[in-house]
DNA sequence: CGGATCTGGCTATTGGCATTAGCTTTAAAG
DNA sequence: CTTTAAAGCTAATGCCAATAGCCAGATCCG
């Protein structure tokens, strides 16, 4: 019985690739432990178990998201920092439909998750910055970018829309309209 | 052993119960079966499987919110309308988190659920129709309401605004930068 | 080098679930 | 009053998560 040389950082990867090749629902320990080439108790060894493992994915996916923010925010700033890191956010979601919805949505009330989510929130943050808002503006900007990215992405991924029309064109209208309503810097 | 004299809507209903009291996750036909005082493969008499079952639930929810669409709309028109469907469609989604949770994101996909999605559909094409748009316009326009409205309600049923910010006002923002980009009427 | 120990695997088991098969009784139809 | 279709039941199968307890490989310390 050769040793497998298992880790949970190699188990949260499996669980990746199974949500990837055959959607969230089929998140199974079972399935994972057959990737790994472990019988399914074995998997408890690295990881508490399927809630867990959930959290986990939830934490590597929020992580890879706030990854592509700040590749997409560098170098860029105001409308320009905006316009970009709404698109790294739907081509994260088209790019991987399964793992996007895989993505808690409330990262900030899980302590597990929430220094992923703060990551995201910094970038937002500093490309809102130009614009000076106080407190509360900034927080409803964000909020209404939150609310259009994860609309849009949510109902894209999910094949909600079905007409031919051009999406990207109906984004662009989006993030538009969000731009028509800060004052100008 | 007396009958329970059950039908295909008494399981739906039961099983909305189920969703309402304990979440979109566990409705499960043992539970539904328990609730109706009968044995979980007694359900097969009435409903093909929890599939089946599962979409019926999504019919059942895109009626009701169909339903209240229509109900916000009458008697009224233009902006007035459209800021009455936003709040109709978001006050549905807080009231029943897990029902809303259950409604299926692509109903013009699939033959069953067409109609009641149609419903939706034909109701905020009726409250677009003083601008009087092209039909691009009008599939930008629609899929922007949805994109706003469905991430407004998903990321708030599911606990995702963190912060104590009036969430009404988020709202208002958004319903306004939607209807400031509209040719006035 | 050699034993003690820890660690990562395993098998066996339990309990919950969906689903199918086949039986029985109720209730309606003739 | 008989016949029959529908609506319930129990029993059984198979998949899954999770726990318990065993065994071997690796490591550590003398």
């Amino acid at each position: 019985m050769p040793r497998a040389g298992l880790s949970a950082a190699a188990v949260v990867e499996a669980a990746v690739l199974v949500i990837d090749e055959q959607g969230t629902d089929a998140l199974t320990l079972a399935a994972v432990a057959q990737r790994c080439g472990v019988a399914a108790p074995s998997l408890y060894k690295h990881v508490g178990g399927l809630a867990e493992l959930k959290t986990l994915v939830g934490v590597r996916v929020l992580n890879e998201l706030a990854d592509r923010f700040t590749e997409a925010a560098t170098g860029r700033s105001g409308a320009d920092a905006i316009t970009a890191l709404m698109h790294a956010y739907r081509a994260y979601a088209t790019a991987h439909p399964a793992r996007y919805a895989a993505m808690p949505p409330d990262p900030l009330h899980q302590p597990e998750l929430a220094a992923a989510g703060l990551r995201q929130l910094a970038v937002i943050q500093a490309a809102l910055r130009p614009w000076q808002l106080d407190a509360t503006a900034q927080v409803h900007a964000i909020r209404r970018l939150r609310v259009m990215a994860h609309g849009f992405a949510s109902l894209e991924s999910a094949g909600g829309f079905g007409l031919p029309e051009d999406l990207d064109e109906t984004y662009r209208q989006l993030i538009g309209s969000f731009l028509d309503t800060l004052p100008t810097p």
